[in-house]
DNA sequence: TTTATATTACGAAAAAAATCGTACTTAACC
DNA sequence: GGTTAAGTACGATTTTTTTCGTAATATAAA
């Protein structure tokens, strides 16, 4: 069964996913950027990932690189699956349109989204 | 400041929505045919709720009506922002790709979304 | 009136998540 | 060799969320 990650062990895989194998440090400086933490919690929280298979780590040095066993894709879809569910009542096309609603996005974006709707109508089984 | 429904909370809301205002017995016995709960439990979580502000209630006979004091909308905009900024780098583009590509969604729908893309774009600051 | 039933109130405990202090380890530096 | 610095380990605490038992209350039924 798939394990969802608390908010702060999303903050991590975020880092992660971006930065790709990180130390401790890393990941502590850039959140600790934003948000007011002490090293240890960070540390802590990722030994607790780690415990829980979110992540792998192997040592170098005297230090540990972490590595998301998480892939960002996959854990985008489900989160998003079960805002679906929970809070849209499964309705993806509701969500899409709330989303596109209130937040700016350029033509650019906008065009994307045509082309894949059009992909989508033309490979649908009738 | 802007409080963050938890899960159970959101389940409750969901009904609230739906149904509209319902006492704890109400709420309880939809909450409970998905899930394994004592009624107890559901009468806590929505006196926590009232306590919170997020619900308001009213006496009726010996039981309490409860109504939601959160929106739908306004709730569905709020934890879909969030998740936009946490896990889509504040791309809704890129969320809706995502929803798309892998849920269901019929062609009416699709239609639908198209139309709100032609408004979009219609009305877009140049 | 007595009993059964449905409800709320309240406290407490269990579970989950987040936080941090202190001790231990190891490597580098003087 | 001794000292400092950077790291991990671990335990403990705090906070938040979830859960439920027990007692009190009030209505309806017998």
């Amino acid at each position: 069964m798939y394990i969802k990650p608390t908010d702060s062990e999303l903050e991590i895989l975020n880092y992660l996913w971006q930065a790709g194998p990180s130390t401790v440090r890393a990941v502590h400086d850039a959140l600790s950027a934003t948000k007011d933490v002490g090293y240890t919690t960070t540390l802590k929280l990722m030994q607790i990932m780690h415990d829980k298979g979110l992540l792998y780590r192997t040592e170098q040095g005297r230090s540990h690189i972490y590595i998301a066993l998480l892939g960002q894709e996959e854990t985008q879809q489900n989160l998003l699956g079960k805002m679906v569910d929970t809070l849209f009542q499964g309705s993806a096309a509701q969500m899409v349109m709330q989303a596109l609603g209130n937040h700016s996005t350029s033509k650019e974006e906008l065009d994307e989204i045509r082309e894949l709707l059009d992909n989508l109508e033309n490979n649908r089984p009738s």
